[in-house]
DNA sequence: GACCAGGCGCACC
DNA sequence: GGTGCGCATGGT
């Protein structure tokens, strides 16, 4: 076994993270036992499983192999770093978040509570658009199903773990294939064009990176099935784009009808004027506020 | 038994 | 370029 640590910032909660973590009792592709979370991860060709906890002040990341080359063990630093967003400076949020209504006992409520990521453009994709307007429980239900009969996953020492599948994999399946597992037709047709768009190279993580909001948001928005939630929700997740937000979500529709009191669902242009707020920012604001549902 | 969920594409105007 | 509809099923 390799241990390796990661220094925090002052405003990172690792119990938050794990609260996250655990919300589904259904998550196959991380387990969350007592203060510890383990993971199977792809590292340069090859996979090992880690165990990620918190220990002086510091990250502790375990990974049960007998040895890691340096690029590997780089790759699971950076990994780590970004799954937890350790390189985000929270300060200017919670400056602003301070003088906010609608934020101010929410920051306090969950200090150091950050955007859990999605490194996996692929996954978190894919993962956005089995959560398109069904509840979240269920959505939950159709991954495990998915991941369980499509993706990898190796034993070791007793626990089995998961990896979520390849898109090469699930561009060759049929539509049938996911219909069992309780998909509608429109989500296992979903499924395999965004797996094809991957696996033949038209969207990649790597030909995103760097773009504009815009621009990344349009070649998403390309492949069917990605409309503009999903593709802000991935971008929130995979690049952490502060401002990539989900602004129709139903969910923030609900936090702002309680907020301003009202009988009706907002409009779209009132929501724009209590997000105008959080300029830069809208990414955590969004985080913050789904916290109070 | 309604009604809504971390929406989307498509058919119609 | 706007609006309405079907989608599948679980939670409340």
């Amino acid at each position: 076994m390799i241990t390796l640590t990661v220094p925090v910032p002052k405003e990172f909660s690792f119990d938050q993270a794990l609260s996250f973590l655990k919300r589904s009792p259904r998550e196959l592709l991380h387990q969350v036992e007592g203060e510890t979370v383990r993971k199977a991860l792809r590292v340069d060709d090859d996979v090992v499983a880690i165990e990620v906890s918190f220990e002086k002040k510091k990250v502790r990341i375990d990974v049960l192999a007998e040895s890691l080359t340096p690029v590997q063990q780089e790759e699971v630093i950076a990994y780590v770093r970004e799954w937890f967003d350790l390189d985000t400076d929270l300060k200017p949020f919670y400056a602003m978040a301070e003088k906010d209504k609608l934020l101010k006992d929410l920051v306090q409520q969950y200090y150091g509570y950050r955007i859990v990521g999605q490194p996996d453009l692929y996954e978190a994709v894919t993962w956005a658009m089995l959560g398109q307007q069904i509840n979240v429980a269920f959505a939950y239900t159709l991954k495990q199903r998915f991941v369980e009969q499509f993706g990898a996953s190796l034993q070791m020492l007793d626990r089995r773990y998961y990896l979520f599948p390849v898109p090469e994999a699930v561009a060759v399946l049929s539509p049938d294939l996911l219909l069992p597992l309780q998909y509608s037709r429109q989500k296992a047709a979903y499924t395999i064009t965004i797996a094809e768009a991957f696996a033949n190279g038209t969207v990649s993580k790597e030909s995103l990176k760097g773009l504009p909001l815009q621009e990344a948001k349009e070649r998403l928005m390309k492949i069917k099935g990605v409309g503009n939630w999903t593709a802000n929700y991935a971008l929130m997740k995979t690049f952490r784009y502060p401002d990539a937000f989900p602004l129709e979500d139903a969910g923030l529709y609900n936090v702002v009808k309680k907020y301003k009191k009202l009988d009706r669902k907002p409009t779209p242009d009132e929501m724009k004027k209590v997000f105008k707020k959080y300029k830069g920012w809208e990414a955590y604001a969004t985080l913050y506020l789904w916290k109070s549902l």
